[in-house]
DNA sequence: TCTACATTTGCTCGCGCGAGCAAGAAAAAT
DNA sequence: ATTTTTCTTGCTCGCGCGAGCAAATGTAGA
């Protein structure tokens, strides 16, 4: 059979097909594909065979249609710029499609366009949405919320205290507690917060704590910078803007950052601009530990989230479709290397 | 009305409530949200204002099912360690979802997995799959073919010269050459070529034009080197290994690698490992520009995949149903900077 | 006003499957 | 062997929408 009167696309091999091949009803082959199904073994194998030689597999526009249920999340993500988000990513991607979960990505190019892509994902009947971006704030999950189109919200590696959202997220307040102490107790004594995009509630937390952390051990507030997006550029920017005319003895002796995208950034400003070492000069911390921490070019200290875990996490609330409520937190580890 | 008494999940709204709330028939309502269909001014209007205020929107599901499009196209990548996968997938995520296609997000664990990973986006009836892995190899390609499953098959980002495939990528012997003449005439004498993992055909472009072009003008073969991974580790690894017991004058003047990951690895080890001075003691190229080739820390002269103008051929290519099977080429740009 | 034609609307049927029930077959108990 | 119980199979109906046609409505020209 000479391969140019090969159709480009197979006529569509349907249930019904496969049922006469195997000389069972159409329902028979449908359960066949169906784990919950009570089904004999002998009619199953007759299925299978049929099926495998038919080349048949379940549509499952048609099943979800059918059942309301499309085994189907939306996962709706921005920044990509940071790469903590290839990380979860990967993570998700891996563990969702272990469990039968397929995943529909929606880039939110903006806080206004977060509305829309809800809206989009609704429209293909998502079974759940998974929000990683840093765009979603309260006003976006009560306006998604209000319109009741989403069994379930789960904010993933932000802690919201929405209700009827799920959220799954490391414990801002422990883990930038336990950083807080080991920048103390490495004898650190002027620090600087270089935080985030402030204009979301939640992601004041970490610089909350660490504040007030140096607040009751010192009495002082310990000097604060805003990056206004999580861009490593930027970050560097503004840090070189803060520090470049002090004098050495005005600068501060440790960075604490929100996370390490303006880790990274504040290092490179500091060692190739300011001439600067760290972390004999200046000591840095980041948040998330992203591959690129470990790299000798920052060697950076700072905070693993337990991404497995929370993950495997999500996949059990998933299952469960009595859960569409709560607020788990993570324990993660702090991870010293050479930058303070 | 109480917060509490309100349901999480709405009943179901379909364009029979907005008929009878609009006082037409339901396939009106279908059609007002169907661009291409004819329905006059007043009543578009009348469906409209139902529908805003009962909240409808089309059921996807049922749309593809009916229309034999489902406006999904399936995105298939791995190597999540590489940085140019984030970069890859915001392009596409936007650009895609600016035309009005869903995304479906399939995470090949592994080249076994490739097979599995297809038939599961064949499921979902998808218009077009994507692949932007690096383990589709031209036997995964085959079978993928053979199952007749897909009415497109796009390889993104690297060339293909299956048939009935379409795939849009830099040209790679173009580029190479570019890149192996810049060093030349920057008076290089001595490269390396370190190249990524040999198993797909398709990657053994850049390096076979890089040596051909040696060849040509030295009538010697430059010495390669291959990393089985595209991680930037473990290329730092095998340069180690290859270069850490020679003597200065027997090492490498440049080392030209077939992606910016592999360079940055090989970068870092030399550096901070051997301890020698980058462009001075040893130059190195990459390819791709990620972001982190712009950093401080490389400097990476290396070569741009024109990605805005490829993904914006893919949506021209995706919308033409006749389109199929080609092989489009597009030319970058070679970016010097510091690194050689 | 009437005819010819274009535009808009409603409708039948089908997309492929699942829930849930009733009929049939098989196994167990009497 | 007969009855009871359990398992398996087939079936009706519906999920929400679109293709494509027929009926209805609107428009223009004579």
């Amino acid at each position: 059979m000479p391969n140019e009167k090969r159709p480009p696309f197979a006529e569509n091999v349907t249930a019904d097909d496969v049922a006469i091949a195997a000389g069972v009803s159409r329902w028979t082959v449908n359960r066949a594909f169906r784990k919950d199904a009570s089904i004999s073994p002998k009619s199953l194998q007759k299925v299978m065979v049929a099926a495998e030689r038919l080349g048949y597999l379940p549509d499952l526009r048609a099943a979800s249609l059918a059942s309301d249920r499309s085994n189907l999340v939306a996962l709706l993500i921005d920044d990509f710029a940071n790469p903590h988000k290839l990380v979860m990513m990967e993570r998700l991607t891996r563990i969702l499609r272990r469990e039968g979960w397929d995943i529909l990505l929606v880039n939110t190019l903006n806080r206004d366009d977060a509305g829309h892509a809800l809206l989009n994902a609704s429209q293909r009947r998502v079974d759940a949405v998974i929000l990683i971006g840093i765009q979603f704030d309260d006003d976006v999950l009560e306006t998604a919320l209000q319109a009741r189109r989403f069994r379930k919200l789960i904010v993933f590696a932000r802690s919201s205290e929405n209700p009827n959202t799920i959220s799954i997220a490391v414990d801002d307040v422990g883990a930038m507690t336990e950083l807080a102490r080991y920048v103390h107790q490495r004898g650190y004594r002027r620090p600087l917060f270089l935080a985030g995009p402030q204009s979301y509630s939640a992601h004041l937390l970490r610089k909350e704590t660490f504040l007030e952390y140096w607040g009751k051990h010192f009495s002082f507030q310990p000097e604060s910078v805003t990056v206004p997006a999580y861009d490593p550029a930027l970050a560097g920017t503004i840090v070189m803007e803060t520090l470049s005319r002090r004098a050495p003895s005005d600068l501060p002796d440790v960075i604490v950052c929100e996370n390490d995208a303006l880790a990274m950034g504040a290092s490179d400003v500091i060692r190739h601009k300011l001439g600067l070492e760290i972390p004999k000069d200046i000591a840095i911390t980041g948040f998330d530990d992203v591959p690129q921490a470990d790299n000798p070019n920052y060697r950076l200290t700072t905070y693993r989230q337990p991404l497995t875990e929370m993950v495997e996490y999500l996949v059990k609330v998933l299952a469960d479709p009595e859960e569409r409520d709560l607020n788990r937190l993570f324990t993660g580890r702090l991870i010293p290397r050479h930058s303070a």
